[in-house]
DNA sequence: GAAAACATTTTTGCATGCAATTGTAAACCT
DNA sequence: AGGTTTACAATTGCATGCAAAAATGTTTTC
């Protein structure tokens, strides 16, 4: 009655119901055939991101290892892996022998991650002034269009899809794949505070950012990267003002 | 004679010369006793960041990993937990099957780094402006004094220990943590990069640059944020464009 | 003699094992 | 009873094992 532990080991082709890691990770092809190319590691680090920033775990909640194994079907050797990778992007706490916690982050850490992001969109928007072809100033501008319909007609959902577009599009339009990859980590980060909520109430401060959307398309068709720069940040500064306001609600 | 490979798995409780990774591992807390707080990963991952940053892997070369495992006296565990991070950091590549190499970053990536530094230094002279207290100002200023003597007495390399603690230092007043861990990453990228060298020849690029450094202390004195952000901006582009003509040689 | 096919060694990715640390709760003392 | 101690369970950090994939070397074929 002791040999009964070590009898998983030997490869079976067929079996019932999957209830070991191992055993789910070998039914995992069969869940997902499609794209069974990234390596464990890099699918679980996705899996793993997303299921934080979508805010599944709480704030300062202790990630439990052996259940998140279970969960996403792999041993505890590639989560750790993406603990550490989370860990250095700041989303989760390492705590030397206790284990990883989902950072929770003060006030202070989203005034920080704001900055960051209206810096990182000022860079943005002044080397998209140098290098955006007219093709893709035309899809920013008719997203502004777009967005300023949804303006009108108060429709704060797709107005706020649109302006996250239009962002994501000058960064995109800046060229700078380096860029890219930091503005997705601290927009991910940001990602995790809900705010956009009372924007609709506080109408003054939506015309306000509508006017600013304005200007930052007038300096961008003029090119002019420093100006555009200097909007950029301050128009990111008033939305964490409103985002703030927004949250203490 | 094909058995003498596998015999050194017993575990021995005294042992003469220390020779596989586990005999190794097991002396590590006599050699550095005082320190033996952080994580193994952690010291791996800071050790191995500063190997490949100071150069001592060529770019492209491949990593090692069992090698370098017993180098650093470690399982491959958290060395590759180390490789994983640095992966996310963009100092190595991992290719799937086929092991970690060095990251080996053409003139574009270069370019798009120096252009991250910027717009990193440019918000970090934003903020700055915003929060810097009178003993921070004084600090650079006289870092700034001493680096004008460094000048006039033609001395390239103190110069420049002066001039990138001057940029530190403005980065440190923004008073923004994840600033600068990232600018940290990307300096850390650019680094690698050994420049710097011919601007003793360009004598009228050096002379440049000390007045740009004097434009940057006269906006940061007067507090004006936009105005030094677009100054430092540039003064990185010129700086781009100096490095980009010094490894040209 | 070069290229293709095969066999062998090495490396990689992941799972698991094990000792050490931490968390928890029952037993103990004052 | 309240707080301390001690035994126990769970968790963590790291080392190692193992199968699959790649790299390497050898033979074979034309």
């Amino acid at each position: 009655m002791s040999d009964t532990k070590t009898d998983a080991k030997t490869e079976t082709e067929v079996m019932p119901p999957p209830a070991s890691p191992a055993e789910i990770a070998a039914f995992v092809p069969e869940i997902r055939p499609e794209l069974g190319k990234t390596s464990l590691h890099d699918e679980v680090l996705a899996r793993l991101r997303d299921y934080i920033v979508e805010g599944n775990l709480r704030d300062g909640a202790r990630i439990p290892e052996r259940e998140l194994c279970t969960q996403f079907g792999v041993s505890r050797t590639p989560l750790r892996e993406a603990l550490k990778v989370l860990a250095s992007e700041g989303l989760v706490d390492l705590l030397p022998n206790r284990g990883a916690r989902v950072r929770a982050l003060k006030a202070e850490d989203y005034k920080e991650l704001f900055d960051l992001m209206g810096g990182l969109e000022a860079l943005a928007g002044r080397l998209a002034c140098e290098s955006i072809s007219a093709a893709q100033y035309a899809e920013i501008e008719a997203l502004h269009h777009e967005m300023y319909g949804f303006y009108l007609r108060r429709d704060l959902h797709e107005y706020f899809r649109c302006n996250q577009l239009i962002h994501q599009k000058i960064v995109d339009a800046a060229g700078n794949g380096a860029l890219s990859g930091m503005y997705a980590t601290v927009a991910g980060q940001i990602r995790r505070l809900r705010y956009a909520a009372n924007l609709d109430a506080k109408r003054d401060r939506w015309a306000e950012a509508v006017r600013e959307h304005e200007a930052i398309l007038d300096a961008l068709r003029r090119r002019a990267g420093g100006e555009l720069s200097d909007i950029l940040f301050k128009h990111l500064r008033n939305k964490q003002i409103a985002a703030r306001e927004s949250v203490a609600e």
